[in-house]
DNA sequence: GTCTATAACCGGATAGAC
DNA sequence: GTCTATCCGGTTATAGAC
């Protein structure tokens, strides 16, 4: 299964330049649209060459999903070096992404039908999404750790996980939002983020801490979940 | 588009036909597995005609998520009419989804695959799907207005399509699901709904108003798209 | 053993004759 | 309203070339 790593030089750059061709035409024409014959022809190879290298046109788009990861925690670096403000980090890492993946709204639904089925190797709680998800969750890690804000060691542990399936819910918003300038995603960005942070004040305070336990249970039982499927 | 109301009554029994054929094989053999072949041929109809009844294999299934529904509804009516406590109010709805959805885990992945799409019409906020959501919130509701507990009246208008989202949650944790008599998702039922009281309470408090505002302000911006969508 | 190509399979969907 | 024939695209089997 050279899948994973083409033994050969040869074999390396035929898959690279079947993965630009298939990137391009995602870019282009969303997902569905673009055949896997397109894809082979615009690489210049045969169809089965292609599925030689990409078992599936689903491993073409796990692809895509890494990319646009990576183009995230780069444009997420500058607010993370730049405020204290547990406010200003979460709100900017959040429009931080908001801004990576808007070239995409377009076929962003067609990635999602794929990605919300739990057997499909895209899913976020898939083995295969591990890496992503954990560098999500460092991301928030991240943003938690560099704030002024002081918080209790168990909400410092349990926080991070949540926050990411927060802005995959955020995600999941802005597929269906239509307005202009996707101004409702932003609102909702905006308002979240202050919510998420009085929250997390209110999750402090001391006499709320059997309420915060439960809470804390629930999580726990989250991520069971996400353990044995991930 | 004989779809909606066949004009003969040989149509309407054919169509019956075949959507009888097609509920029974997704339930033996999962939806995925069942090809509109197979139904066609189990109905005693060609392919064609199949689809001259139902333009797509999708509009099968959302005809299965309706008697799902109704099942549902039919096994909440004596816990609704059995006790005033808010939390076994709503402990046994969320119950009662659960048996009712049972039968179907195996599947169950595969009916989610194409409701995650926000195009399909099997989407929860798809305009098609309207009156199953309507109905969810309306069984809120009445687990509301049935019980003891006192609410603000902000909240009992806010509160049914929240309570519907987080059941919806629900059907999704159980999916990825794999404990033995799926004590997981029992687990997690009994101390959400635990959760939610107790948070339900808290909401009241007169103190915590200014984070129930921003709470409310934040479900009507989730509102305000699903009413674009559905 | 690594790579590439051709030909086929399979199932959802459609066209058009009757 | 019903059929047959066909399209189309993801996927696979398999044969052969380096």
């Amino acid at each position: 299964m050279p899948t994973e790593t083409p033994a050969t030089q040869k074999g390396e750059r035929t898959k690279e330049r079947i993965l630009a061709a298939a990137l391009e035409l995602f870019k282009k024409d969303g997902y569905e649209a673009t055949t896997m014959r397109m894809v082979a022809d615009a690489a210049g190879v045969s169809l089965g060459n292609a599925y030689y290298y990409f078992a599936s046109k689903e491993l073409l788009l796990q692809a895509f999903f890494q990319e646009v990861h990576e183009a995230h925690l780069l444009a997420a670096a500058p607010v993370l070096a730049g405020s204290k403000s547990l406010h200003a980090r979460l709100l900017g890492v959040l429009l931080a992404r908001l801004s990576v993946i808007e070239p995409y709204h377009h076929f962003s639904a067609l990635m999602f039908r794929t990605a919300a089925d739990p057997n499909s190797p895209l899913h976020p709680f898939h083995a295969a999404q591990a890496g992503i998800r954990r560098d999500g969750e460092a991301l928030f890690e991240q943003v938690l750790a560099g704030s002024s804000q002081r918080l209790p060691r168990e909400l410092l542990r349990e926080l991070p996980p949540l926050l990411w399936t927060c802005s995959m819910g955020i995600v999941l918003y802005w597929i269906h939002d239509d307005s202009p300038g996707r101004g409702r995603t932003r609102a909702l960005i905006e308002h979240s983020s202050e919510l998420i942070v009085q929250l997390i004040r209110l999750a402090s305070n001391p006499l709320l801490r059997p309420l915060r336990r439960r809470v804390l249970a629930m999580l726990a039982d989250l991520q069971q979940l996400a353990g044995a499927a991930g």
